[in-house]
DNA sequence: GACAGGTGTAACAAGCAATGTTACAAAGGA
DNA sequence: TCCTTTGTAACATTGCTTGTTACACCTGTC
């Protein structure tokens, strides 16, 4: 969803836009959108006015986002949760196997961001323009 | 934690092993360890038999079961769930941004794959062994 | 300075997926 | 036949994400 807001936002290049815009483009609340905006402005991909004349745009070029970014921003939390409950103590395996596992984690879900690294949003956003065109034209 | 039933599962190289006994060691309820087991048979890692002396075993030396496979084996739904909600179809974006972010997402999650197929199970519970050594050294 | 439109934020309801629990039929060796 | 364990269903519980309402606060416009 995050993509997807950072998405139109790229495409009102510059202008600012309403949470209740944006929320209409996604079909969901401005709350939720603004709950994710503060992500966003965290991690310093868009900026925000209050007050009249408001809303939110992007702090730099499209070009210069790319999706790991995003994740980074949005995805605080580990993609593979640890159970949170103490293994049994008595296995061998459970008292030493959670270090493990969160290094090899740790270095899949570098994989992954490097992965989505190559994805700027400008190039995103030239493909979806792309098949929207194609699904015009059909 | 399936990958937590499957070091176990190499620790105890060969012997069948009960869900109750798997249970006792992850902390859960054997039921869950059973529902676990049975993608891990689909998927062609585990087998178990049924009736007195029963349990699961590897169908394979842990050194040729590698962690991509226990993903795939396990995550049988995407990581990057979908909104399923329908995007407004008046916004220029929600259309067409769906099928092009599955596109990125699938490299990316290939990306994961190729990672996690570095590790096996044979190295993983080496490793195990090692920070367990380690941890009563202290 | 008052007003209007929008953000930041809290509090709470609702939905959903994962997990836990109980119960029971079926398999299969002793 | 008996006993242990699996496969499976049905349901409760839990936690998380999303949705909703409400309200204080900010800031350009008049």
């Amino acid at each position: 969803m995050a993509v997807h807001v950072l998405t139109v936002l790229a495409y009102k290049e510059g202008d600012r836009v309403t949470s209740a815009c944006l929320a209409e483009s996604v079909n969901t609340n401005p709350v939720i959108i603004r709950r994710l905006l503060l992500a966003l402005q965290r991690a310093k991909l868009v900026e925000t006015r209050k007050g009249a004349d408001s809303g939110s745009r992007l702090s730099c070029s499209p070009a210069r986002i790319n999706l790991a970014q995003v994740y980074r921003a949005v995805e605080e939390s580990e993609p593979f949760p640890s159970p949170a409950k103490k293994p049994n103590a008595a296995c061998p395996v459970g008292n030493c196997i959670r270090d493990t596992l969160n290094a090899v984690f740790a270095s899949a879900e570098l994989a992954l961001e490097r992965d989505l690294e190559k994805t700027t949003l400008a190039g995103l956003l030239e493909k979806v323009k792309n098949s929207c065109q194609h699904a015009k034209g059909r």
